[in-house]
DNA sequence: TAGTTTGTACAGTTTAAACTGTACGTAAAA
DNA sequence: TTTTACGTACAGTTTAAACTGTACAAACTA
């Protein structure tokens, strides 16, 4: 039996949209959310077919999730097309993710911040700036104290 | 005396990309931190000028940040131009908002998967999708957990 | 009052991203 | 082998966002 497509229509919407919150495209939220709700692996023509953009934007939209860990591509014997299937584990799969690149980041950039207060602060301790400087390192410190806390046990 | 140019551009660079993560575009990124490392609140002419854009370019800019609450309008008596400067409390500024962006964002969405599952669930109780549909409800329901513990003590 | 100055609305331009169709290399099929 | 099917590189197009300059209304100055 048939599952009203207007259903389903809003349910790739409404999930999209969340995906999209993990920095994806709309178009590439679209495309994960498609190829998660399917029952099987599809292959670029089916995934053209079924976004209605054409065969070299899929591609391109499957190589960003793949990128991203999000697709894999799997083998079925007599199928000669390649087949693409989602990473079924939601919450690993996108949350781990995020909150690792916001610790790589805030650690990143409290390095770079607190080289260049080394720069500035040995020549100009009293200015303003370096006041400055110290608020947004300390704003990176608790960025990352927040994320790290967040962090699953892995 | 002068600090070094390059040492400051290089600055708001850094502190820029970090605002990035909070989904302002490069351009209000860089306009806010131009503006919180001011000394004194700015005119438009006076960003204008810092940032190499033109007025209205700024103008739109500063809009944008004031609806994100991030930049408020003072006044100072004997100056006719608009004064801006920014919000100096910075994680609560940015991560708060961030966190209940999520938070509103999970809600919501956690809501309408739950009207969509009432819709499909009543006539296609074993089918593939509402299986798929409960893993996307546990992720948001995780998500919301995730942000909520995140949240800090208001 | 008239003359400035300032913020912003708006129309048009520039720039970047998303997308498409053609063309071609490679691998399977016959 | 030849033929067919598939993925993708690439050039060009469409679309949306960022940005600019002009123009004008409101507020200040004299």
């Amino acid at each position: 039996m048939d599952i009203d497509q207007n259903i389903i229509a809003n349910l790739i919407n409404t999930f999209s949209q969340t995906l999209e919150m993990f920095d994806l495209s709309s178009a590439d939220a679209r495309l994960f959310t498609i190829l998660y709700l399917n029952h099987q692996p599809m292959t670029l023509d089916e995934m053209s077919q079924t976004t209605g953009k054409s065969k070299t934007t899929v591609n391109t939209g499957i190589r960003n999730l793949s990128d991203l860990n999000l697709v894999k591509q799997v083998w079925k014997k007599g199928v000669r097309k390649d087949l693409y299937t989602t990473d079924h584990a939601l919450y690993q799969c996108f949350m781990s993710t995020y909150i690792n690149k916001w610790l790589g980041h805030t650690v990143n950039q409290e390095e770079s911040l607190a080289k260049i207060k080394a720069q500035l602060a040995s020549q100009y301790k009293d200015e303003l700036i370096v006041n400055k400087l110290n608020e947004m390192i300390a704003f990176h410190t608790s960025l990352k104290n927040s994320f790290a806390q967040m962090k699953p046990t892995t």
